[in-house]
DNA sequence: TTTTTATGTTAAGAACACTTAACAAACAGC
DNA sequence: GCTGTTTGTTAAGTGTTCTTAACATAAAAA
């Protein structure tokens, strides 16, 4: 019992993971997609990127741009790692589904232990990402260079899943989604068509389905099987 | 994100683990030993067994008696389980030591999913107790009939190690000897002799040690080898 | 019996993280 | 140029859980 996930404030921890990974995703990181990642009220994101100001966590720039400073993300890449590194051993390990394993990772990240992480490490066999493909900080993944967004794809070309970012995790119902439709890391499909308002139909081996434009701008393959 | 570890908030699920222990171990339940196990001060207890009354999770009796009511014992078990499951799981599945085990699963407690309990039921083969010994909730265990502390063995008897109570996990530095001296569930030794201050020397297997009389006085055996 | 110890309570206050309401400034669309 | 949206801030207040200080009472020890 007495908590002391880090040193730090859990509250802290979150805020921190968001912005690592609203910039991760090419967001812009200002209070307002904070606020609505984390479905706190804006004036509350306020308060706190004041407070992380206060604690050398973050910066803030003349345009309201927020960064983290070098603390701020060691903190970030430790929640991250701790969630993702979670996320692969409640799916491999355990079994979870990747909907139950993002949930629970988002509660684990701020109790898993530095022995834990390195016991999880090892058991997993050094693992560089996430079920949903995201890079687990620290592990040395890179990622390819041909890597490009599903609705850069042609009709009619193949691709190679590589990975699902952060921000569609998020959206209720995607991780469920995606991953019964199979569309996973790893798996190879062909872009079948796109709609005029910017879906995408794609079949990965089962029946094809439909991805909304903004969803196939976010997901990332690379082209060819 | 968004904690919801149950529906309770994470004090009560400390305090009704802690009132649940302390009924365990035989031990009054009254505020002044919770406030000592939770290294919390007597205020705080106070106005905490305030709370969980007013929300039915506790009565007091006139003589400041704390017991569980029904739906305390439900969120109490519920927290003890995850608890020794999670002490099971570290230790047998990610090899951490007792000491690491029980640091980590008592964060672990909190925020452990029915599914993920599941998962790990199944996973451990559906184990009976913690690595201490101490039965987990709902698991069917049942002590043996024979089970006596250690300070009732005589000496040069024989005795075979039960459990480690929840009580002495909390003093410092206990749970490591006891591991590192070989002393564990499932282990059998041989009482060798008794100090006049209650101190028993024992052999599991390796070099004899002594062990303080409070101590000899908690730890669960049964007779025999 | 007096004194000490153990126990519980009241009171006041603090830290943390959040809320709603109200407002000001910047920006985009028409 | 006006209008509506987006964004950030101030102000006031809430719930949770904790603290110390001070006090009352009951039980144990002297």
């Amino acid at each position: 019992m007495a908590y002391e996930p880090t040193e730090h404030h859990p509250a802290f921890e979150e805020y921190s993971e968001a912005i690592y990974e609203l910039a991760e995703d090419g967001a812009p990181v200002i209070q307002a997609r904070i606020s609505e990642r984390l479905e706190v009220s804006r004036p509350a994101v306020s308060e706190m990127v004041r407070r992380m100001e206060r604690e050398e966590l973050v910066n803030v720039n003349g345009d309201g741009e927020i960064t983290l400073t070098v603390d701020g993300k060691e903190l970030a890449t430790t929640i991250v790692r701790r969630h993702r590194l979670a996320e692969r051993f409640l799916t491999d390990v355990l079994g979870l589904n990747w909907t139950d394993a993002h949930n629970e990772a988002g509660r684990w990240e701020h109790v898993i232990s530095p022995t834990v992480e390195t016991a999880m490490l090892k058991a997993l066999g050094e693992p560089q990402t996430c079920p949903h493909g995201n890079p687990i900080p620290g592990s040395g993944y890179t990622e390819p260079e041909d890597a490009v967004v599903l609705s850069k794809i042609d009709a009619g070309d193949s691709f190679t899943v590589l990975r699902i970012p952060e921000e569609l995790e998020w959206e209720t119902g995607q991780l469920e989604f995606l991953e019964n439709s199979g569309l996973m890391p790893g798996r190879s499909g062909v872009l079948l068509s796109f709609a005029p308002d910017g879906t995408a139909t794609i079949d990965v081996g089962d029946t094809p389905f439909g991805v909304g434009g903004p969803t196939a701008e976010r997901i990332v393959v690379t082209p060819g099987a």
